[in-house]
DNA sequence: TGGTTAAGTAAGTATTTTATGAATTAGCCG
DNA sequence: CGGCTAATTCATAAAATACTTACTTAACCA
Protein backbone atom coordinates (compact mmCIF):
# COMPACT_ATOMS: atom_id res chain seq x y z
CA UNK A 1 0.00 0.00 0.00
CA UNK A 2 2.67 2.34 0.81
CA UNK A 3 5.06 0.99 -1.90
CA UNK A 4 2.09 1.63 -4.59
CA UNK A 5 1.35 5.40 -3.33
CA UNK A 6 5.56 5.96 -3.62
CA UNK A 7 5.74 4.38 -7.41
CA UNK A 8 2.55 6.56 -8.31
CA UNK A 9 4.03 9.57 -6.74
CA UNK A 10 7.05 8.49 -8.98
CA UNK A 11 5.38 8.44 -11.83
CA UNK A 12 3.84 12.11 -11.36
CA UNK A 13 7.33 13.22 -10.54
CA UNK A 14 9.59 11.75 -13.02
CA UNK A 15 8.29 13.90 -16.04
CA UNK A 16 8.14 17.85 -15.14
CA UNK A 17 11.73 19.22 -14.56
CA UNK A 18 12.49 19.79 -10.82
CA UNK A 19 10.40 22.58 -9.88
CA UNK A 20 9.08 25.40 -11.92
CA UNK A 21 10.38 27.56 -9.55
CA UNK A 22 9.34 29.83 -6.01
CA UNK A 23 9.81 27.80 -3.02
CA UNK A 24 9.98 24.20 -2.84
CA UNK A 25 7.26 21.93 -3.19
CA UNK A 26 7.61 18.62 -2.50
CA UNK A 27 5.59 16.48 -4.84
CA UNK A 28 5.20 13.48 -2.33
CA UNK A 29 3.70 15.45 0.28
CA UNK A 30 1.42 17.31 -1.85
CA UNK A 31 0.05 13.88 -3.24
CA UNK A 32 -0.41 12.42 0.43
CA UNK A 33 -1.75 16.03 1.23
CA UNK A 34 -4.71 15.33 -1.50
CA UNK A 35 -5.20 11.54 -1.44
CA UNK A 36 -5.70 11.63 2.43
CA UNK A 37 -7.78 15.41 2.29
CA UNK A 38 -10.99 13.03 0.65
CA UNK A 39 -10.98 10.45 3.36
CA UNK A 40 -11.68 11.82 6.60
CA UNK A 41 -15.18 12.04 6.62
CA UNK A 42 -17.69 15.87 5.70
CA UNK A 43 -15.67 18.55 7.75
CA UNK A 44 -18.61 19.84 10.23
CA UNK A 45 -19.72 17.78 12.48
CA UNK A 46 -18.05 17.38 15.66
CA UNK A 47 -15.20 15.14 16.66
CA UNK A 48 -16.59 12.94 18.96
CA UNK A 49 -14.41 12.03 22.21
CA UNK A 50 -12.32 9.24 22.69
CA UNK A 51 -9.10 9.43 23.54
CA UNK A 52 -7.37 6.78 23.02
CA UNK A 53 -8.46 6.56 20.05
CA UNK A 54 -7.28 10.02 19.35
CA UNK A 55 -4.03 9.29 20.50
CA UNK A 56 -4.01 6.09 18.38
CA UNK A 57 -4.97 7.45 16.04
CA UNK A 58 -1.63 10.50 15.78
CA UNK A 59 0.44 7.69 16.43
CA UNK A 60 -0.29 5.79 13.62
CA UNK A 61 -0.33 8.69 11.11
CA UNK A 62 2.78 10.43 12.73
CA UNK A 63 4.40 7.13 12.20
CA UNK A 64 3.57 7.09 8.59
CA UNK A 65 4.20 10.55 8.39
CA UNK A 66 8.07 10.67 10.06
CA UNK A 67 8.80 7.39 7.69
CA UNK A 68 7.74 9.20 5.03
CA UNK A 69 9.67 12.30 5.25
CA UNK A 70 11.95 12.24 8.18
CA UNK A 71 11.71 14.20 11.34
CA UNK A 72 12.40 17.57 9.80
CA UNK A 73 10.63 16.80 6.92
CA UNK A 74 7.52 15.81 8.65
CA UNK A 75 4.64 18.16 8.85
CA UNK A 76 2.39 18.31 12.24
CA UNK A 77 -0.30 19.76 9.98
CA UNK A 78 -0.46 16.91 7.88
CA UNK A 79 -0.33 14.58 10.62
CA UNK A 80 -3.50 16.04 12.33
CA UNK A 81 -5.18 16.49 9.12
CA UNK A 82 -4.52 13.06 8.13
CA UNK A 83 -6.24 12.01 10.87
CA UNK A 84 -8.95 14.55 10.99
CA UNK A 85 -9.15 15.97 13.88
CA UNK A 86 -8.03 19.38 15.60
CA UNK A 87 -4.07 20.49 15.37
CA UNK A 88 -4.01 21.33 19.02
CA UNK A 89 -5.14 17.99 20.08
CA UNK A 90 -1.73 16.97 19.00
CA UNK A 91 -0.08 19.07 21.56
CA UNK A 92 -2.52 18.14 24.08
CA UNK A 93 -1.63 15.08 24.01
CA UNK A 94 2.10 14.77 22.95
CA UNK A 95 3.10 18.32 24.13
CA UNK A 96 5.10 18.42 20.84
CA UNK A 97 6.55 17.09 17.50
CA UNK A 98 9.66 16.24 19.46
CA UNK A 99 8.02 14.47 21.50
CA UNK A 100 5.57 12.87 19.35
CA UNK A 101 8.59 11.73 17.49
CA UNK A 102 10.00 9.43 20.70
CA UNK A 103 6.64 8.38 21.09
CA UNK A 104 6.51 6.97 17.64
CA UNK A 105 9.96 5.01 18.42
CA UNK A 106 8.84 3.75 21.08
CA UNK A 107 5.63 2.57 19.68
CA UNK A 108 7.45 0.75 17.05
CA UNK A 109 10.25 -1.09 18.64
CA UNK A 110 6.92 -3.06 20.74
CA UNK A 111 6.52 -5.05 17.83
CA UNK A 112 9.52 -6.17 17.15
CA UNK A 113 9.74 -7.47 20.48
CA UNK A 114 6.91 -9.30 20.58
CA UNK A 115 7.96 -11.35 16.93
CA UNK A 116 11.51 -11.84 18.44
CA UNK A 117 10.54 -14.05 21.46
CA UNK A 118 8.29 -16.36 18.98
CA UNK A 119 11.95 -17.36 17.84
CA UNK A 120 12.81 -20.49 20.05
CA UNK A 121 16.35 -21.01 17.89
CA UNK A 122 17.58 -23.51 20.97
CA UNK A 123 15.40 -26.29 20.14
CA UNK A 124 16.15 -26.51 16.21
CA UNK A 125 19.89 -28.33 15.22
CA UNK A 126 22.91 -25.47 14.54
CA UNK A 127 21.93 -25.68 10.73
CA UNK A 128 18.59 -25.15 11.01
CA UNK A 129 18.56 -22.80 13.74
CA UNK A 130 21.05 -20.37 11.54
CA UNK A 131 18.76 -20.55 8.63
CA UNK A 132 15.45 -19.90 10.52
CA UNK A 133 17.33 -16.65 12.11
CA UNK A 134 17.95 -15.31 8.61
CA UNK A 135 14.61 -16.22 6.92
CA UNK A 136 13.25 -14.63 9.97
CA UNK A 137 15.09 -11.46 9.79
CA UNK A 138 14.58 -10.95 6.31
CA UNK A 139 11.43 -11.64 6.52
CA UNK A 140 10.81 -9.01 9.56
CA UNK A 141 12.28 -6.12 7.61
CA UNK A 142 10.45 -6.93 4.37
CA UNK A 143 7.53 -7.02 5.48
CA UNK A 144 7.77 -4.00 7.87
CA UNK A 145 9.15 -1.13 5.48
CA UNK A 146 7.84 1.98 8.49
CA UNK A 147 10.22 0.39 11.25
CA UNK A 148 12.90 0.26 8.39
CA UNK A 149 11.99 3.96 7.57
CA UNK A 150 11.86 5.12 10.97
CA UNK A 151 15.29 3.68 11.91
CA UNK A 152 17.08 5.17 9.02
CA UNK A 153 15.56 8.60 9.73
CA UNK A 154 16.93 8.34 13.61
CA UNK A 155 20.18 7.42 12.41
CA UNK A 156 20.44 10.65 10.09
CA UNK A 157 19.97 12.86 13.54
CA UNK A 158 22.39 10.58 15.16
CA UNK A 159 20.38 8.34 16.92
CA UNK A 160 19.58 11.55 19.28
CA UNK A 161 16.18 10.26 20.22
CA UNK A 162 16.59 6.63 20.27
CA UNK A 163 18.84 7.06 23.53
CA UNK A 164 16.62 8.60 25.35
CA UNK A 165 14.38 5.85 25.22
CA UNK A 166 15.56 3.12 27.09
CA UNK A 167 12.96 0.73 25.99
CA UNK A 168 15.22 -0.43 23.00
CA UNK A 169 17.64 -1.35 25.06
CA UNK A 170 16.12 -4.22 27.09
CA UNK A 171 16.19 -7.46 25.54
CA UNK A 172 18.47 -7.73 22.54
CA UNK A 173 21.09 -9.26 24.63
CA UNK A 174 19.14 -12.51 25.00
CA UNK A 175 19.13 -13.32 20.94
CA UNK A 176 23.05 -12.46 20.55
CA UNK A 177 23.65 -15.39 23.64
CA UNK A 178 21.55 -17.37 21.78
CA UNK A 179 23.79 -16.80 18.28
CA UNK A 180 26.62 -17.74 20.25
CA UNK A 181 24.98 -21.23 21.62
CA UNK A 182 24.14 -21.68 17.63
CA UNK A 183 27.53 -21.30 16.62
CA UNK A 184 29.19 -23.07 19.57
CA UNK A 185 27.04 -25.98 18.55
CA UNK A 186 27.55 -25.94 15.26
CA UNK A 187 31.08 -25.94 15.92
CA UNK A 188 31.10 -28.81 18.48
CA UNK A 189 29.13 -30.91 16.15
CA UNK A 190 31.62 -30.68 13.32
CA UNK A 191 28.66 -28.66 11.14
CA UNK A 192 30.17 -25.41 10.97
CA UNK A 193 33.97 -25.13 10.04
CA UNK A 194 34.40 -21.54 11.11
CA UNK A 195 33.40 -19.91 14.09
CA UNK A 196 32.11 -16.25 13.82
CA UNK A 197 31.30 -13.54 16.85
CA UNK A 198 27.98 -13.77 17.12
CA UNK A 199 27.31 -9.86 17.70
CA UNK A 200 29.22 -9.79 13.87
CA UNK A 201 27.06 -12.52 12.45
CA UNK A 202 23.59 -11.03 13.46
CA UNK A 203 24.75 -7.86 11.89
CA UNK A 204 25.75 -9.22 8.96
CA UNK A 205 22.08 -10.91 8.29
CA UNK A 206 20.33 -7.64 9.32
CA UNK A 207 23.09 -6.03 6.75
CA UNK A 208 22.13 -9.24 3.93
CA UNK A 209 18.50 -7.92 4.92
CA UNK A 210 18.24 -4.36 5.17
CA UNK A 211 20.58 -2.85 3.05
CA UNK A 212 18.90 -2.63 -0.51
CA UNK A 213 15.73 -1.50 1.56
CA UNK A 214 17.77 1.18 2.97
CA UNK A 215 19.46 2.07 0.31
CA UNK A 216 16.99 0.63 -2.74
CA UNK A 217 16.58 4.18 -4.54
CA UNK A 218 19.79 4.98 -4.77
CA UNK A 219 21.25 1.29 -5.82
CA UNK A 220 18.28 1.16 -8.65
CA UNK A 221 19.55 4.54 -9.99
CA UNK A 222 23.07 3.21 -10.14
CA UNK A 223 22.52 -0.12 -11.32
CA UNK A 224 19.41 -0.08 -13.12
CA UNK A 225 17.56 -2.79 -11.57
CA UNK A 226 14.77 -2.66 -9.66
CA UNK A 227 15.90 -3.97 -5.99
CA UNK A 228 13.04 -3.37 -4.39
CA UNK A 229 10.80 -5.03 -7.00
CA UNK A 230 9.40 -8.73 -5.05
CA UNK A 231 11.01 -10.50 -8.10
CA UNK A 232 14.71 -9.18 -6.78
CA UNK A 233 13.41 -9.22 -3.04
CA UNK A 234 12.69 -13.16 -3.74
CA UNK A 235 16.09 -13.92 -4.93
CA UNK A 236 18.08 -11.74 -2.62
CA UNK A 237 16.46 -13.66 0.44
CA UNK A 238 17.50 -16.85 -0.99
CA UNK A 239 20.99 -15.52 -1.73
CA UNK A 240 21.15 -13.91 2.14
CA UNK A 241 20.45 -17.51 3.27
CA UNK A 242 22.73 -19.21 1.00
CA UNK A 243 25.82 -16.91 1.85
CA UNK A 244 25.45 -17.41 5.43
CA UNK A 245 25.25 -20.50 5.40
CA UNK A 246 28.22 -21.28 3.44
CA UNK A 247 30.12 -19.03 5.10
CA UNK A 248 29.72 -21.08 8.05
CA UNK A 249 29.83 -24.32 6.62
CA UNK A 250 32.39 -24.28 4.65
CA UNK A 251 35.93 -23.31 3.03
CA UNK A 252 39.69 -24.31 4.68
CA UNK A 253 41.61 -20.94 5.14
CA UNK A 254 40.66 -17.57 7.25
CA UNK A 255 39.36 -17.08 10.39
CA UNK A 256 36.55 -15.49 11.98
CA UNK B 1 36.60 16.20 11.78
CA UNK B 2 33.01 15.55 11.41
CA UNK B 3 32.72 12.52 13.81
CA UNK B 4 34.49 14.52 16.49
CA UNK B 5 32.00 17.34 16.07
CA UNK B 6 29.12 14.82 16.01
CA UNK B 7 30.18 13.09 19.37
CA UNK B 8 31.10 16.47 20.88
CA UNK B 9 27.26 17.43 20.32
CA UNK B 10 26.16 14.05 21.44
CA UNK B 11 27.63 14.96 24.58
CA UNK B 12 26.10 18.07 25.31
CA UNK B 13 22.82 16.88 24.30
CA UNK B 14 22.84 13.70 26.62
CA UNK B 15 22.13 15.25 29.92
CA UNK B 16 19.59 17.75 29.53
CA UNK B 17 16.07 16.81 28.96
CA UNK B 18 14.59 16.64 25.48
CA UNK B 19 13.82 20.26 25.13
CA UNK B 20 12.74 22.58 27.54
CA UNK B 21 9.61 24.02 26.09
CA UNK B 22 9.00 25.90 22.69
CA UNK B 23 10.05 25.18 18.57
CA UNK B 24 12.25 22.35 18.22
CA UNK B 25 15.36 23.05 18.48
CA UNK B 26 18.21 20.85 16.65
CA UNK B 27 21.02 20.84 19.51
CA UNK B 28 23.28 19.58 16.28
CA UNK B 29 22.57 22.75 14.21
CA UNK B 30 22.68 25.39 16.63
CA UNK B 31 26.17 23.93 17.83
CA UNK B 32 27.44 23.62 13.98
CA UNK B 33 26.59 27.57 13.75
CA UNK B 34 28.21 28.60 16.86
CA UNK B 35 30.96 26.49 15.60
CA UNK B 36 31.11 28.12 12.66
CA UNK B 37 30.52 31.60 13.60
CA UNK B 38 33.95 31.93 14.86
CA UNK B 39 35.85 30.63 11.96
CA UNK B 40 34.78 32.99 8.68
CA UNK B 41 36.61 35.78 9.33
CA UNK B 42 35.80 39.68 10.46
CA UNK B 43 32.45 40.85 9.47
CA UNK B 44 32.52 44.10 7.57
CA UNK B 45 35.40 43.78 4.48
CA UNK B 46 33.86 43.36 1.13
CA UNK B 47 34.17 39.78 0.18
CA UNK B 48 36.53 39.72 -2.59
CA UNK B 49 35.65 38.40 -6.53
CA UNK B 50 36.27 34.70 -7.04
CA UNK B 51 33.41 32.77 -8.48
CA UNK B 52 34.91 29.88 -8.76
CA UNK B 53 35.89 29.76 -5.29
CA UNK B 54 32.46 30.94 -3.70
CA UNK B 55 31.10 28.38 -5.78
CA UNK B 56 33.24 25.34 -4.78
CA UNK B 57 32.86 26.67 -0.78
CA UNK B 58 28.89 27.06 -1.03
CA UNK B 59 28.83 22.80 -2.82
CA UNK B 60 31.57 21.98 -0.26
CA UNK B 61 29.45 23.83 2.97
CA UNK B 62 25.66 22.48 0.91
CA UNK B 63 27.63 18.99 1.51
CA UNK B 64 27.90 19.28 5.03
CA UNK B 65 24.99 20.73 5.70
CA UNK B 66 23.05 18.03 3.57
CA UNK B 67 24.73 15.08 4.60
CA UNK B 68 23.88 15.84 8.41
CA UNK B 69 20.78 17.56 8.21
CA UNK B 70 19.28 16.14 4.90
CA UNK B 71 17.43 18.22 2.77
CA UNK B 72 14.23 19.56 5.04
CA UNK B 73 16.60 19.88 7.88
CA UNK B 74 19.71 21.71 6.06
CA UNK B 75 19.17 25.34 6.11
CA UNK B 76 20.47 27.60 3.42
CA UNK B 77 21.40 30.22 5.59
CA UNK B 78 23.95 27.59 7.43
CA UNK B 79 25.30 27.07 4.12
CA UNK B 80 25.73 31.07 3.30
CA UNK B 81 26.69 31.92 6.91
CA UNK B 82 29.50 29.30 6.95
CA UNK B 83 31.19 29.97 4.04
CA UNK B 84 30.72 33.69 4.92
CA UNK B 85 29.28 34.59 1.98
CA UNK B 86 25.66 36.57 1.34
CA UNK B 87 22.49 34.36 1.22
CA UNK B 88 21.82 35.94 -2.27
CA UNK B 89 24.94 34.28 -3.57
CA UNK B 90 23.39 30.90 -3.19
CA UNK B 91 20.78 31.85 -5.59
CA UNK B 92 22.78 33.54 -7.48
CA UNK B 93 24.70 30.57 -8.63
CA UNK B 94 22.66 27.82 -8.18
CA UNK B 95 19.29 28.89 -8.30
CA UNK B 96 17.91 26.81 -5.50
CA UNK B 97 18.10 24.78 -2.31
CA UNK B 98 16.90 21.87 -4.71
CA UNK B 99 18.99 22.50 -7.35
CA UNK B 100 22.06 23.09 -5.08
CA UNK B 101 21.08 19.70 -3.36
CA UNK B 102 21.26 18.06 -7.16
CA UNK B 103 24.48 19.83 -7.85
CA UNK B 104 26.06 18.34 -4.57
CA UNK B 105 25.31 14.74 -5.26
CA UNK B 106 26.64 14.92 -8.71
CA UNK B 107 29.87 16.56 -7.06
CA UNK B 108 29.77 13.49 -4.89
CA UNK B 109 29.88 10.87 -8.04
CA UNK B 110 32.82 12.35 -9.24
CA UNK B 111 35.15 10.45 -6.77
CA UNK B 112 34.13 7.75 -6.37
CA UNK B 113 34.10 7.28 -10.22
CA UNK B 114 37.75 8.05 -10.20
CA UNK B 115 38.48 5.74 -7.22
CA UNK B 116 36.35 2.88 -8.88
CA UNK B 117 38.32 2.90 -12.00
CA UNK B 118 42.25 2.13 -10.10
CA UNK B 119 40.67 -1.24 -9.65
CA UNK B 120 42.24 -3.57 -12.09
CA UNK B 121 40.90 -6.54 -11.16
CA UNK B 122 41.34 -8.87 -13.83
CA UNK B 123 45.02 -9.20 -13.41
CA UNK B 124 44.87 -10.78 -9.96
CA UNK B 125 43.71 -14.62 -9.34
CA UNK B 126 40.02 -14.89 -8.14
CA UNK B 127 40.69 -14.86 -4.85
CA UNK B 128 42.82 -11.99 -4.75
CA UNK B 129 40.72 -9.65 -7.11
CA UNK B 130 37.76 -10.55 -4.63
CA UNK B 131 39.49 -9.74 -1.60
CA UNK B 132 41.38 -6.74 -2.91
CA UNK B 133 37.44 -5.75 -3.93
CA UNK B 134 35.64 -5.74 -0.69
CA UNK B 135 38.94 -4.41 1.16
CA UNK B 136 38.34 -1.49 -1.03
CA UNK B 137 34.28 -1.17 -1.05
CA UNK B 138 34.73 -1.41 2.31
CA UNK B 139 37.21 1.29 3.02
CA UNK B 140 35.55 3.14 0.44
CA UNK B 141 32.73 4.14 2.44
CA UNK B 142 34.58 3.51 5.81
CA UNK B 143 36.80 6.97 4.34
CA UNK B 144 33.82 8.27 3.08
CA UNK B 145 31.33 9.53 5.72
CA UNK B 146 29.76 12.47 3.61
CA UNK B 147 28.79 10.24 0.78
CA UNK B 148 27.34 7.51 2.87
CA UNK B 149 25.43 9.93 4.45
CA UNK B 150 24.31 11.93 1.47
CA UNK B 151 23.18 8.66 -0.26
CA UNK B 152 21.05 7.48 3.21
CA UNK B 153 19.32 11.34 2.46
CA UNK B 154 18.39 10.53 -1.06
CA UNK B 155 17.15 7.32 -0.04
CA UNK B 156 15.11 9.22 2.61
CA UNK B 157 13.83 11.07 -0.58
CA UNK B 158 12.59 8.07 -2.57
CA UNK B 159 15.72 8.55 -4.63
CA UNK B 160 13.66 11.19 -6.30
CA UNK B 161 16.82 13.53 -7.32
CA UNK B 162 19.47 10.73 -7.99
CA UNK B 163 17.45 9.76 -10.88
CA UNK B 164 17.48 13.09 -12.48
CA UNK B 165 21.10 13.51 -12.68
CA UNK B 166 22.31 10.92 -15.67
CA UNK B 167 26.05 11.25 -13.93
CA UNK B 168 25.23 8.34 -11.82
CA UNK B 169 23.96 5.86 -14.33
CA UNK B 170 27.51 5.38 -16.21
CA UNK B 171 30.29 2.97 -15.78
CA UNK B 172 28.69 0.96 -13.15
CA UNK B 173 27.80 -2.36 -15.83
CA UNK B 174 31.79 -2.37 -15.84
CA UNK B 175 32.05 -3.54 -12.13
CA UNK B 176 29.22 -5.60 -12.16
CA UNK B 177 30.89 -7.40 -15.43
CA UNK B 178 34.03 -7.52 -14.07
CA UNK B 179 32.87 -9.46 -10.76
CA UNK B 180 31.12 -11.69 -13.16
CA UNK B 181 34.46 -12.84 -14.94
CA UNK B 182 36.27 -13.19 -11.45
CA UNK B 183 33.70 -15.76 -10.39
CA UNK B 184 33.80 -17.37 -13.50
CA UNK B 185 37.58 -17.62 -13.58
CA UNK B 186 37.25 -19.00 -9.78
CA UNK B 187 34.72 -21.50 -10.72
CA UNK B 188 36.94 -22.75 -13.61
CA UNK B 189 40.06 -22.87 -11.51
CA UNK B 190 38.18 -24.34 -8.52
CA UNK B 191 39.41 -22.38 -6.31
CA UNK B 192 35.28 -20.71 -5.56
CA UNK B 193 32.62 -23.83 -4.73
CA UNK B 194 29.73 -21.83 -5.26
CA UNK B 195 28.95 -19.43 -8.24
CA UNK B 196 26.59 -16.30 -7.18
CA UNK B 197 25.02 -13.82 -9.53
CA UNK B 198 27.23 -10.74 -9.45
CA UNK B 199 24.94 -8.34 -8.81
CA UNK B 200 23.81 -10.17 -5.34
CA UNK B 201 27.84 -10.08 -4.39
CA UNK B 202 28.08 -6.83 -4.74
CA UNK B 203 25.23 -5.19 -3.41
CA UNK B 204 26.03 -7.83 -0.33
CA UNK B 205 29.42 -7.04 0.18
CA UNK B 206 28.30 -2.98 -0.17
CA UNK B 207 25.86 -4.54 2.42
CA UNK B 208 28.50 -5.62 4.87
CA UNK B 209 30.90 -2.86 4.61
CA UNK B 210 27.94 0.12 4.82
CA UNK B 211 25.01 -1.03 7.02
CA UNK B 212 26.85 -0.59 10.29
CA UNK B 213 27.41 3.16 9.12
CA UNK B 214 24.26 3.73 7.92
CA UNK B 215 22.70 2.21 11.11
CA UNK B 216 25.70 2.94 13.87
CA UNK B 217 23.60 4.71 15.87
CA UNK B 218 20.52 2.52 16.39
CA UNK B 219 22.43 -0.27 16.09
CA UNK B 220 24.75 0.97 19.16
CA UNK B 221 21.60 1.92 21.00
CA UNK B 222 20.38 -1.41 20.78
CA UNK B 223 23.22 -3.27 21.61
CA UNK B 224 25.43 -1.33 23.94
CA UNK B 225 28.76 -1.66 21.20
CA UNK B 226 29.49 1.08 19.79
CA UNK B 227 29.91 -0.09 16.06
CA UNK B 228 31.42 3.06 15.08
CA UNK B 229 34.54 2.96 17.42
CA UNK B 230 38.12 2.56 14.93
CA UNK B 231 38.46 -1.23 17.23
CA UNK B 232 35.20 -2.38 15.90
CA UNK B 233 35.15 -1.23 12.48
CA UNK B 234 38.80 -2.84 11.94
CA UNK B 235 37.22 -5.79 13.14
CA UNK B 236 34.04 -5.62 10.75
CA UNK B 237 37.07 -5.57 8.16
CA UNK B 238 38.22 -8.63 8.62
CA UNK B 239 34.65 -10.11 9.14
CA UNK B 240 33.43 -8.81 5.67
CA UNK B 241 36.60 -10.09 4.19
CA UNK B 242 36.50 -13.48 5.58
CA UNK B 243 32.34 -13.95 4.96
CA UNK B 244 32.63 -13.43 2.01
CA UNK B 245 35.30 -15.67 0.69
CA UNK B 246 34.45 -18.43 2.86
CA UNK B 247 31.13 -18.37 1.76
CA UNK B 248 32.44 -18.36 -2.23
CA UNK B 249 35.55 -21.12 -1.63
CA UNK B 250 33.17 -23.62 1.30
CA UNK B 251 30.75 -25.56 2.03
CA UNK B 252 29.21 -28.34 -0.13
CA UNK B 253 25.32 -27.50 0.21
CA UNK B 254 22.98 -24.38 -1.26
CA UNK B 255 23.15 -23.27 -4.32
CA UNK B 256 23.44 -19.31 -5.51
C1' DT C 1 39.67 55.42 -19.78
C1' DG C 2 35.25 54.37 -19.82
C1' DG C 3 31.70 51.26 -20.18
C1' DT C 4 29.80 46.63 -19.74
C1' DT C 5 29.21 42.59 -17.15
C1' DA C 6 28.68 40.04 -13.35
C1' DA C 7 30.07 39.35 -8.37
C1' DG C 8 28.58 40.80 -4.23
C1' DT C 9 25.59 43.54 -0.60
C1' DA C 10 21.68 45.34 2.04
C1' DA C 11 17.39 44.85 3.42
C1' DG C 12 13.61 43.06 2.87
C1' DT C 13 8.82 39.87 1.87
C1' DA C 14 5.67 36.20 1.48
C1' DT C 15 4.80 32.06 3.21
C1' DT C 16 5.05 28.20 5.98
C1' DT C 17 5.05 26.04 10.32
C1' DT C 18 5.20 25.04 15.13
C1' DA C 19 2.95 26.12 18.99
C1' DT C 20 -0.63 28.57 22.57
C1' DG C 21 -4.24 31.04 25.28
C1' DA C 22 -8.72 30.82 26.12
C1' DA C 23 -13.30 29.54 25.15
C1' DT C 24 -16.59 25.55 24.30
C1' DT C 25 -18.90 21.40 24.88
C1' DA C 26 -19.32 16.36 25.41
C1' DG C 27 -19.51 12.84 28.68
C1' DC C 28 -19.54 11.00 33.18
C1' DC C 29 -20.85 10.55 38.08
C1' DG C 30 -23.32 11.93 42.07
C1' DC D 1 -30.41 17.51 36.73
C1' DG D 2 -26.05 19.89 37.75
C1' DG D 3 -21.54 20.30 37.95
C1' DC D 4 -16.91 18.78 37.08
C1' DT D 5 -13.27 17.18 34.16
C1' DA D 6 -11.06 16.92 30.11
C1' DA D 7 -11.63 16.41 25.11
C1' DT D 8 -12.14 19.46 21.39
C1' DT D 9 -12.46 23.88 18.83
C1' DC D 10 -11.25 28.74 17.48
C1' DA D 11 -8.30 32.19 16.50
C1' DT D 12 -3.79 33.55 16.31
C1' DA D 13 0.96 34.40 18.01
C1' DA D 14 5.65 34.08 16.94
C1' DA D 15 9.28 32.75 14.62
C1' DA D 16 11.75 30.56 11.00
C1' DT D 17 12.86 30.10 6.30
C1' DA D 18 13.29 30.05 1.31
C1' DC D 19 13.58 33.36 -1.85
C1' DT D 20 13.62 38.51 -4.07
C1' DT D 21 13.99 43.32 -5.43
C1' DA D 22 16.99 46.87 -5.92
C1' DC D 23 21.29 48.42 -5.53
C1' DT D 24 26.72 48.85 -5.34
C1' DT D 25 31.13 47.97 -6.97
C1' DA D 26 34.96 45.25 -8.59
C1' DA D 27 37.07 43.31 -12.65
C1' DC D 28 37.87 42.94 -17.35
C1' DC D 29 38.51 44.49 -22.05
C1' DA D 30 38.21 47.41 -26.15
Amino acid sequence: MQGQHAEWVMELWRDPPLSVMGRFRCPLCEASEEGQMTSPASKKQPRSRDPERTKAQLTESAMREFADHGFHGARVDRITRSVGCNPRLLYHYFGSKEKLYVSVIEYIFEDIRAQERELELSRLEPLAAMRRLVEFTYDFFDSNPLFVKVLRNENLLEGRFIVETEVVRISSQPLIDAISRIIARGLAQGVFRHGYDALQIYITIVALSAHHLNNGHTLTAIFGVDLLSPEWRSKRRAHAVSLVLNALTGGESQQG
